[in-house]
DNA sequence: GTGGTCTAGACCACA
DNA sequence: GTGGTCTAGACCACC
């Protein structure tokens, strides 16, 4: 009998990482879903029982869930938990979301632009970012 | 007569925004060089004279550019002050930024794929920021 | 012939909802009344047959019923089930509730004038809610 | 001397309340902010003070704040603390905002109507409730 | 069982 | 000085 949250989700954190651990969690139950190990409708650990697997406090695990509900990303219902609300086939994005995502990514590749990177390394690595996104949307 | 920094660059920051004011700078400064309008050589101003065109503390400046420093985006010398050390044409990167970054964009890319914008649409935008680099290059 | 609770209340609940399932339940009902759907004297469904229809809990309707009873606004008979006992025309309202309710709708408008609603449309809106109210009391 | 933060704003909480505290907080900077007794720019206290002073812990207040900044009704910065940064004339409303709150409206005129609470009795408590707030923003 | 709230105290980052 | 993060443990509300 399967675990009510098949853990097909490697989560790793670093705790000492300069990035908060809530902020990595984010970006990691995020990722997931870009990759398509998570889909629209699969159920996430309860906050406490993530926060034992990963040796972290529970109100760690909860800001995290809090942020990534604020950010449309996830439901959480009293009964069952926190469940994926957002996929890539979910709609389009949220008026102003975009403006703001591409001035991070404006900083990102500037970075790796001054830093001797090839535009055309740049763009051959989005490619391959995106391109694994897509092959784990096939799994 | 020009002042010896042409400020051909216009800095601005948000006091209010959740981002680090120093991290706003170190942010804009490479921004400036992945542009064009600062190439390898040119001179930055001094932290004192930032910080006061700016309404900063000082403190805040020197921090920036000592973040520069150490990713080798520029040179600080007591005489010449901090000048502009590396930009699109000055060699390949530095081994393990390459793997570092592509990870950070890996979040990036997850966090625009999820909330609706299309592979086609990531990929565009990322184009198009490289063309905004390539034409203030010309400049 | 129709059933004895001739159910021309549409409840609509999201189990997602912030709210919890039996506060949305009890404003619906209230909502229905005010709507002129119920009128004094209209027989409610079961708990266990409401909690069917809707797939909860049936201790969430009860919890719902409960705090109508204990508002005056339901009766609950063991032999006849729960009934409507106040609607817009039984009389005016009980020492006391005009205080606490003026507080809540206090911090509903202030809520809306912060967010840049002007005066004007708040009264509009209010204007409109109870005019919904009116019209449906005709039916 | 004035101090930092001229106290025109009485901050009453009710512990033993069901509303949460961190919720009545928010409410009433709301409220204030609606009366005029807290224009654009004006600053709150820090978290931590006003935690002393009103005896509650300062994670409690926190979680207020950053409601409000969330909601875009104040800003945080990092030196200067928390700042109003909406009042009633700084613009129309966020998308989305006035359904959301017209639905919470429409339940609270409902509850009123259904105690007896007359049409032209709510309306009028709605105009005395606006009036109140205008007053306040002449001051 | 689930999430949510509040308290308490520690430590760090920012300016 | 400010806010932000993390930990720890308690209690409550909801289902």
């Amino acid at each position: 009998m399967y675990s009510r949250y098949a853990v097909r989700v490697h989560l790793t954190l670093d705790l000492d990482s300069e990035v908060p651990i809530y902020l990595q969690l984010r970006d990691q139950v995020v990722e997931a879903i870009a990759d398509g190990g998570l889909a629209e409708g699969s159920p996430l650990p309860s906050t406490r029982q993530l926060a034992a697997d990963l040796g972290i406090n529970f109100h760690t695990v909860n800001k995290a869930y809090d942020l990534l509900r604020q950010q449309s990303v996830i439901r959480i219902n009293r009964k069952s938990g926190a469940v994926v609300r957002r996929d890539a086939g979910s709609g389009p994005p949220e008026p102003g979301f975009v403006e703001d995502w591409e001035q991070r990514l404006r900083t990102l590749l500037a970075e790796a632009v001054v830093h001797g990177v090839a535009p055309a390394g740049v763009r051959e690595r989005c490619d391959g970012v995106l391109a694994s996104f897509r092959a784990g949307d096939r799994v």
